[in-house]
DNA sequence: GCAAATGTACATGTTACGCGTACACCACAT
DNA sequence: ATGTGGTGTACGCGTAACATGTACATTTGC
């Protein structure tokens, strides 16, 4: 069995539906739903056009690596939490889960949505 | 139209010949054969297979990149949080500033702790 | 020149892919 | 409570395209 189960895991991390996913693929939602369950299994420009929608490489996706990084080494100076499958983080020497980098984004946003209504009262 | 022609080149350069790369590949010659000339299409698994047999990644040979370096992977750069004075992250495109990720890092503690108390509760 | 190995082309049966559809569930507003 | 829109899940069907065997062409080694 291939592994293609981590495309569960870097669609929540980009916070899409399985419609909105399907849409940018040009698929129907079911059909991307297969994948995911693994009743089904993408053709090779979908792998492809996957492996860039959640910015990783194909061998990610196929299980052939395990790490999920683009290069690195060659990205801007300002990674993109919400790309965060492309990059190891860790707090006291722990790395993070997928999970607490997902939690935090959520935390950051919700953290300026607050200071977004907050600027709006202030106007006058 | 995919890029699948790279096979041909992979295979020339190991001096292999269409029948033993079928051997290799446990499928018919005339099957490896249909992969070359673009017919058709190889499954998921041999396209895995091939990336090892031929030394090189998927992303090479679905024309993903251009260069046929086995090593994609940069070895896990684990970056610790706290040692990142100056590391520019950003959620939706807008850099977190010194404040957000100090909350970062707390906030993570914090759940950690949290975890942690929940996990000795459960011990007998 | 011959034989064996290699590469190419094709017809066929069968797999499994993509889609529509239907259903359960949840959040939220009416 | 009742409705409405969005989400995730499951299934049956029609069909595209895959894997194979076979046959033929071409090259290689002797």
């Amino acid at each position: 069995m291939m592994i293609l189960n981590r495309l569960t895991t870097l669609r929540k991390a980009k916070r899409w539906s399985l419609q909105y996913t399907a849409d940018r693929l040009g698929i129907a939602k079911s059909t991307y739903a297969g994948y995911e369950s693994g009743h089904r299994r993408p053709s090779l420009e979908t792998i492809n056009l996957l492996a860039s929608l959640y910015d990783t490489s194909t061998d990610y996706i196929l299980g052939r690596i395990d790490h999920p990084a683009k290069d690195i080494t060659t990205e801007s100076q300002v990674m993109e939490l919400t790309d965060l499958p492309n990059m190891k983080l860790a707090v006291d020497g722990i790395s993070l889960s997928e999970e607490e980098t997902i939690q935090f984004v959520a935390f950051i946003r919700a953290k300026r949505e607050v200071e977004l209504n907050r600027d709006k009262q202030n106007e006058t």
